[in-house]
DNA sequence: AGCAGAGCGGAACGATCCGTTCCACTGCTA
DNA sequence: TAGCAGTGGAACGGATCGTTCCGCTCTGCT
């Protein structure tokens, strides 16, 4: 396959890719800033996505889908300390949480979105319980202690993308030895977030 | 006073506070947001503040003027740990972070503000070094890991305002737990943030 | 008592922004 | 070579929002 055919199995990828760099940095940006940024005009969007929450709903998906790969992938190691941190790190890394949750309320997410956030919050907790169980995570930690860590993770943030990768990683470098067991002292206060209140932006209204 | 001037008094104050709840909510809403929540007209608005951005500097500047008052509070503290974690959870609680951060860039700002925001830098980094040099603060820790900090806990967002506060109180905990200098073992990777990467927001272009 | 105007409510205006549509054009493909 | 998939980008229409303006009320002073 050659040609124009070509050009255009290719601008499906610039274009995806355009559109995360996009909204990342701005989730409320333009369609146009995303043709822009791809280096393709308008139309060539519309070909492939019928409207802005299309594409928005694409993006974010991919993003969960990620996510579960990559939970997966963590709950194959054996250390369960490992396997979370790691995990946490590629998440973090990876800026998924932008692209999941900053995307959220933008869009109306389909019902299989919600079964992938699902799936995704079933792994996470199985990677929390297994280093509670083992004993490296702090007994007084939940599942939610980490969601509202990748929230407070995504939120450090500089005009320089690579910067931010780095910063963050110090971040959470700061959060996990906060959440080792070997050194908690400090009870928590305050009971911890519950399901619902995390889950608020995936309303469907 | 009374009738009519000291209603007009009084409205000077239920402005100011629907405006903190308003734009602390969302940053970018419109001033007839601020004006209903108020429960007034847009008037009322506009014969004390010749233009949003006026109000929005207002809000911003006596964000920074808290965070500096909280701040030479906290040096008065003789325990340099308790001086540091009291500061910090006073500030988490009144959001002030919020609104200091997440309205600059709304506006352009003042000298004054500049000026104001440098004496705020000037005593966090005071609170700072004095943990370190007590040694109750991890001695690898900077002054800008606690300003992102700050940012992460403003991060931490629910619908109900009040439980926000008791999540973020959580979080709080769990950072500063990762500060604590008895307990770090994991070493912090790549070199704190620069000034310079914080500060960007208050750029004046 | 009466009036000037401070204070106010909210409709209306104009600017801006943005999603989407549409049309002309290009160059592959059959 | 005819036709159409693929595209660029101007143009449209709707929505949003800051700001102005006009008419009203009721106070505080003379």
């Amino acid at each position: 396959m050659s040609g124009r055919r070509q050009q255009a199995a290719r601008n499906d990828t610039v274009i995806l890719d355009a559109a995360r760099e996009v909204f990342l940095a701005d989730p409320k940006a333009p369609i146009a800033a995303v043709a822009e940024r791809a280096g393709v005009g308008i139309s060539a969007l519309y070909r492939r996505y019928s409207s802005k929450e299309e594409l928005l709903r694409r993006l974010c998906h991919d993003g969960l889908l990620l996510f579960v790969a990559q939970a997966q992938a963590a709950l194959a190691e054996p250390d369960p300390w490992r396997g979370l941190t790691g995990f946490l790190a590629e998440i973090v890394d990876a800026d998924v949480h932008s692209l999941t949750v900053h995307l959220a309320g933008t869009f109306t997410p389909t019902p299989e979105m919600g079964a992938t956030a699902r799936a995704a919050g079933e792994l996470a907790g199985r990677l929390v319980q297994r280093a509670l169980d083992d004993g490296s995570l702090r007994p007084d930690a939940v599942v939610a202690d980490v969601t509202l860590l990748l929230e407070s993770c995504a939120a450090v943030r500089v005009p320089d993308p690579a910067r931010t990768r780095r910063l963050r990683a110090r971040h959470l470098a700061l959060l996990l030895d906060g959440l080792a067991a070997d050194r908690s002292r400090t009870d928590l206060p305050g009971p911890p977030p519950t399901a619902a209140e995390l889950n608020w932006r995936w309303r469907t209204p």
